[in-house]
DNA sequence: GTTTTTGCAAATGATTTGCATGGAT
DNA sequence: ATCCATGCAAATCATTTGCAAAAAC
């Protein structure tokens, strides 16, 4: 009997609502994989077109209430911009980002950091940390 | 002799406009010296507000292109939030930042960051960094 | 004297809010 | 049946832009 770890992103999704308390709706299992298939960092706004395919109607509010929601349950992250808009990464595992300061595109940049001493150093100063964002910024291979 | 190396915030920041080419105006004196002696990360309205009695008549859009410059000249850093108003912070050496999600205030973590990896991974992916930015998020002491 | 910088007023644009309706539990 | 979630319209608010006047070079 194989006792499979069944948890497809919509299960995980699912599971994470349930947990918190949240009610199961269609929109947010449809933005989650509009999100998914997305498969990119994207605004509030580029979720919704990509979702609104699928259920018509579905308002900017909605979108950015969920993606805040999302990022709270840990089933994608936010990327804080430079003025820009804010995006949102169905990414959700160790990365950074970095954001080319010519044409503000926002690339992954796969490494490890060493956030011990980091880590070490909030908590000495009474802080609770849950979550660390590197952002790198300069020129992208396009734009150099 | 002494060689001394006088280099007060002031001449370093009209050094460094000089260098660029830009131009040496009472704005751009009075508003480092405002972001200097505020002495901690602060919005453009906070600086505005500052520098005003210095300089009455002093306008926000100045304010504005005028922190952009000295994040660009390395005079000031940015800080990007979450939503909220863009910071500048007057500290150019090396620290982190942390927000807190409950109550959105900026503390400064101090704690060197072994960035090898990083800068290796960017370099190899063709990008130019010119800049790395670091925010944890969490619970400050007071709100925990 | 020439070019940059500034101030003003207005525009922009992302995000949020209030409130009534619809939907999940 | 209850309470949360959604849609709509409008508000908010940081930031930017266009342009004429003032200041630095």
């Amino acid at each position: 009997m194989t006792q499979t770890i069944d948890t497809s992103p919509e299960e995980r999704l699912v599971a994470a609502l349930r947990d918190g308390g949240y009610r199961v709706t269609s929109q947010r299992l449809i933005l989650h994989r509009a999100l998914r298939d997305l498969g990119r960092h994207a605004t509030a706004e580029e979720v919704l077109r990509a979702a609104s395919a699928h259920l018509p109607g579905l308002s900017l509010p909605t979108v950015y209430a969920t993606l805040e929601l999302f990022e709270e349950l840990g089933v994608a992250r936010r990327i804080d911009g430079a003025g820009t808009a804010v995006l949102y990464d169905p990414r959700t595992d160790e990365h950074q980002h970095f954001r080319c300061r010519r044409c503000g595109r926002v690339v992954d940049v796969d490494a490890a950091l060493d956030e011990r001493r980091l880590l070490a150093a909030a908590r000495a100063a009474g802080l609770e940390v849950d979550g660390v964002e590197v952002t790198l910024r300069g020129l992208c291979a396009d734009c150099r």
